[in-house]
DNA sequence: ATGTAATGTGGAATCGATTTCATATTATGA
DNA sequence: TCATAATATGAAATCGATTCCACATTACAT
C-alpha cells in the first residue's frame, strides 16, 4: 500500500535518486542493484504513474481515435498497432467517436498536451477544425487509412483498389450502380467513386450519375439504398459498393426482391471483411492490408515519438488485391472465379 | 504552452488555492470566479491531469477489458458503457486481450492501484490467478457478462437462453448436435451447454456426448468442427450452436456440403449478432441485451466509486429473447417464423 | 447582540516520482 | 603518471496540481 520511492530507498539503504536510476537504467553499482531488486520485490511496489508523468512528461499512453468498434477492418488494424505498441512499451488508449465528428474533434483536444506520448488517428472526415486542433497537438500523430498532406499517414490505395474492381466488373457488366459514401469522406468516398468511376470508363462503361447513391457505414443503410438504386433503375445488372457492409446489406435487398445474384444483378464490396464470405454468394471484394496498415502507422509513431516529430516524416500508400467470389459473374478469361487472384 | 495553474492565479489576481477551487466547484466569489474564468479562457488553461492524479488519486480513467475488439456483441456492451461513462466525466481505457488470458492478468495487474478509478472486465475465463488479482485490486470492478460469486457483475441468463431455444428445437428435430465452446468459459461455456441439455431433456429428446464439440470464437472453427461433427454422426439433423459467430461458419460448411438449411439440417445461434441477418438462410438465434448490459455494468461501477465498493453490490441477471428466423424448420403453432417473438 | 454556521481566501505542505548539480571513485589512454 | 572519461551516489530542486490550516468576512438564528 503506503509504499512509495522514499520507502524503497530506505530498506535498500540507498537515496531515493539511486532508486528513481535503478528504474529508469541510470548508473548503479549492481550490489545496489541487487539490494533494490530485493526490495522492490519484496514490497511488490510500482511506481506510482502519475508522479512518473508529472515529472518526465511521458506516459507510455498511446491515444487511438477509432471510428467505431465493432468492425471488421477497424479491428484489424487496431490488432497491427497493438502488436507493435506493447512490443514498445506502450499502452494504448482508446477512445471510439461512434462516427461523431464533435467526438474526434474532442479526443483530439483532450489528448492535448496530455495523457498521451501520440495518436494514431483512424480519421474519416477532416474539417478545417480537424486540421485546426492537428495543428495544436503537442505530441507526434500518424493518420491511419486516410491521406492528409503535411502529416505522417499510412493509408491504402484506395482508387486502385475501386478502380481494379470496376474494370474487372466492366466486363460483365453492362448498366451500372454505385452504392457509396459521403463525399467528405476522402479515402472511401472520393477515391473510390473516381476509381470506379474511371474503371469503368476504361472498360467503356458509364457509371450515370443518377445511379450514385450515398450510404452510411451499416448494412440497412445498403439495403435502403439498393432498394431506391434498383426502384429508379431497374436495367441496373451490376452494384458496386464502397464497403462490404454496405454490399451486404444491399445483396439483402436483392435477395428479398427476388433478383438472382450474380445472374440478374452482380455486386461487389470493398475491404475482404469477414462478411464477404458468409453473404450467400460469397462477395466479390477487394482485400486491404488492415493488420498491415495498423503495424505500419505504430512503428512510424514509434520512430516520430523517439527522432522528433519533424525528423521522420512519411506517407505509406499500400495496396490491394481483388478477391473474386460468387457474387459477380465470371468472365471470359480463365480461371478467374477461385477464391483468390492477384490482380495487380 | 508554460500555463499553470500559477500564472493563471498571477494573472488572475488570485492565489493558486482559489483558482483550484474554481476549477473544483469550491467556495469562490462571483466575482473572483467571473476573472479566472476570464483569464482561462484567454489563455486556453487546461491543468495537467498528472498533476492532479497526483494529489488527488482520481484518474478520471475507467479500465474496460475486453477479450477482442472485432466482435459485435463486444461492440454493442462497450457502446453502452461508453454513454453512461462519458456523461458522467469519466474516459475509457480499453485494453483489448486478444482473448489471451495472460494479457487479461496483465491488464489487471497494470490497472492495480494506479491508472484507473474503476474497472469494467469484460471476462471470459476465470481462473485461480484472476480471483487472486481481482481480490487484490486497489479499485472497484464491475465483471460484464460473467458471473462471479462475491463480486458486482451484470451477466447474462445464459442458461435460459440456451434452454428456451433448445426446447424450441426439439420439437422439430431429432438428431441433435451441440457446437459449445471452452467449458472454462462459465457463461458461454458451462451455462449454454446445461441449458441447452435440459431443454432437449424437457423435450424428451437426448444430446449425445459425441456430439458435442468444442470451437473457439471464430467462424474457421465452426466451419471445421461442424465438418467433424457431421462426418462422424451424418444424421443429425439440428445442430445447436452457442453463438452466431459459431453457426455461421457451421452454416458455411453445410451449404458447402450440400445439406438443405433447415430442410436436411437445421441449425441456430445465440447472441443475435447482425451476422445472424446476413446469412443464407437468416440463422435463428437469441436476443441478449448487451448494451444494456453495458449501460447497466457502467451505471453500476459509478455508483460503486461514489459510494465505496462495499456499500454498493448487485448481481444483475438479464433476460433474453428468441429470435425465429429461417435456418430452422417452422414447428407446428401459429406465427412462429416471424422475426421476432418472445418466449420467456 | 452575539454565538454559530456558511462562505471566501491565501500561505504552505503535500502527492511521488525525475533530474540537475556537486562530488567521489574507478577506469582508460597516451 | 596524470589528465580525462566513465561510473556511481546523494542532496535538493522541481513538476503542477490539491488540500489542510488559519483566519476573515458575512449570514442566520435565537
Amino acid at each position: 500500500m503506503g509504499m512509495n520511492i522514499n520507502e524503497i530507498a530506505k530498506l535498500a539503504g540507498v537515496s531515493r535518486a539511486t532508486v528513481s536510476r535503478y528504474l529508469n537504467q541510470g548508473y548503479v553499482s549492481s550490489e545496489k542493484k541487487e539490494r533494490i531488486r530485493q526490495v522492490i520485490e519484496k514490497t511488490g511496489y510500482r511506481p506510482l504513474s502519475s508522479a512518473q508523468t508529472l515529472r518526465s512528461k511521458k506516459t507510455n499512453f498511446i491515444g487511438v481515435i477509432i471510428p467505431k468498434i465493432n468492425s471488421d477492418s477497424i479491428g484489424r488494424m487496431v490488432s497491427g498497432i497493438s502488436s507493435v505498441l506493447s512490443r514498445a512499451g506502450y499502452q494504448i488508449l482508446l477512445a471510439c467517436t461512434e462516427n461523431d465528428e464533435g467526438q474526434e474533434l474532442k479526443f483530439l483536444t483532450l489528448f492535448k498536451e496530455n495523457h498521451v506520448d501520440g495518436i494514431i488517428l483512424l480519421g474519416t472526415i477532416f474539417t478545417a477544425e480537424h486540421k485546426k486542433a492537428l495543428k495544436n497537438l503537442a505530441v507526434p500523430v500518424v493518420i491511419l487509412s486516410q491521406y492528409l498532406n503535411g502529416y505522417s499517414c499510412v493509408y491504402y490505395d484506395d482508387y486502385h483498389a475501386a478502380r481494379n474492381l470496376a474494370e474487372y466488373l466492366a466486363k460483365t457488366g453492362k448498366q451500372f450502380g454505385y452504392l457509396g459514401v459521403t463525399q467528405r469522406d476522402q479515402a472511401v468516398g472520393q477515391e473510390r467513386l473516381r476509381g470506379v468511376k474511371d474503371g469503368l470508363l476504361f472498360g467503356n462503361r458509364l457509371l450515370a450519375q443518377e445511379n450514385i447513391r450515398e450510404c452510411r457505414f451499416v448494412m440497412e443503410s445498403g439495403y435502403e439504398q439498393a432498394r431506391e438504386l434498383m426502384e429508379a433503375s431497374p436495367d441496373v445488372d451490376t452494384i458496386i459498393c464502397a464497403t462490404d457492409t454496405i454490399a451486404a446489406g444491399a445483396l439483402q435487398y436483392l435477395k428479398a426482391a427476388g433478383k438472382k445474384v450474380p445472374g440478374e444483378v452482380q455486386i461487389a464490396g470493398i475491404g475482404d471483411s469477414s462478411l464477404s464470405r458468409v453473404t450467400e454468394p460469397a462477395l466479390t471484394t477487394v482485400h486491404l492490408y488492415f493488420e498491415e496498415a495498423g503495424t505500419q502507422a505504430a512503428q512510424l509513431l514509434v520512430e516520430l515519438i523517439q527522432k522528433g516529430a519533424d525528423a521522420v516524416r512519411k506517407e505509406v500508400k499500400l495496396d490491394s488485391r481483388l478477391i473474386i467470389q460468387k457474387s459477380t459473374r465470371p468472365g471470359e478469361e480463365k480461371g478467374e472465379d477461385t477464391d483468390e487472384s492477384n490482380v495487380h
